[in-house]
DNA sequence: GTATGTTTCCTAGGAGCATTAGGCAAACAC
DNA sequence: GTGTTTGCCTAATGCTCCTAGGAAACATAC
């Protein structure tokens, strides 16, 4: 019989495209078995297992959330990299939703220290340094806008401002400006 | 044999305890059935099957928030307001963590509009008042405030800030700070 | 108190999921 | 061409959800 030509990248690759398709709770080791017509049995020989698996999705979508990232920040500053650095999340949020969720999958914190979760977080404080904010106040901004992306991505996914007409896009260029006029007039301690 | 004396309400309420001890995700008709020494199939005299339980816990938590923040909200304005309001998720996020995910549980959109999501909603409306928004700036406010809040608390919970040293209590009272300068100095269209 | 009807819970069974053990054959190294 | 490694298989276990149909407990009518 011949050989599928599995390997550990390809499953994660075919993992990723799945969770884009069905969702990344509905990604499992047999639909991805399936989609490479070999039983469930044969993966086994490349991930450990579906947690295996799917932190390696995870780990594939951060690192591309982090390239993207970091490319769009490149030569700008200010309110300007705050909503170039922005659509970066939410459109990859909406292109991608099934590697969105990925993104959130808890990974043991060592793991994400090291990887591209320590990355996005310092991508954001260099999107930062234009507001000139002394510590500790630039963490607690770089918590905020994380809060605000990760929170309107994953409400607007949730359907949850769906009920009222205003433009989602609107809202969410309001709130860049909302919060570049937060940065500039930081509240001191 | 003696019946177990099964409703709707008691599986809801079993199967919400069950969520904050093993998570939301882990609610499986199974667990329910255990916990009341019944076989599985006993449960579908009372609920249609696990969307359905899932369903009804989340109405439970959503109607639980709204409760709180309206107690919370009561004689309160301004920054004081915003700050009750946000305690209130914060704290039913620690205290109860497998209700909170549930409350993030996708209801059918008609559900949602007319039960104790558009609660919160207006509850949200109603602590804005105080900054004087004009529409569509209002709407604008509502959704920024509800993606801080809930962004916050999920990465709070995801375990997001924990590479960092910074308190995070700090952090999350410097973000309200922050929230109630971009209110009171809200950018004009 | 007995008969009738309804509700509650049961047994039994099908189908899908993750995972492991052990086997055979294809691909590779020499 | 021989031997070893590796890739994929069959088979099995045990968990999940869910349905069909039966029996026991309860409620009501007479």
């Amino acid at each position: 019989m011949a050989r599928a030509g599995l390997n550990a990248e390809r499953l994660t690759q075919a993992a990723a495209d799945l969770a884009d398709e069905v969702g990344f709770e509905n990604v499992t080791i047999s639909a991805v078995a399936r989609r490479f017509g070999v039983t469930n049995a044969s993966l086994y020989s490349h991930v450990k297992n579906l947690q295996d698996l799917k932190a390696r999705v995870a780990a594939h979508a951060l690192a591309e959330l982090a390239d993207r990232a970091a490319a769009a920040l490149a030569g700008r500053a200010g309110r300007d990299a705050l909503a170039a650095f922005a659509s970066v999340y939410r459109d990859f949020a909406k292109e991608h939703p099934g590697l969105y969720a990925a993104a959130q999958f808890r990974l043991d914190p060592e793991t994400a220290a090291a990887g591209a979760a320590r990355r996005n977080a310092e991508l954001t404080r260099a999107l930062l340094h234009a507001y000139t904010l002394p510590e500790p106040d630039e963490t607690d901004a770089v918590r905020l806008l994380g809060s605000v992306f990760h929170g309107y991505v994953s409400l607007e996914i949730a359907g949850a401002f769906s009920n009222h007409p205003r433009d989602i896009d609107a809202s969410w260029s309001k709130a860049l400006d909302a919060l570049d006029t937060a940065l500039r007039n930081w509240p001191s301690s």
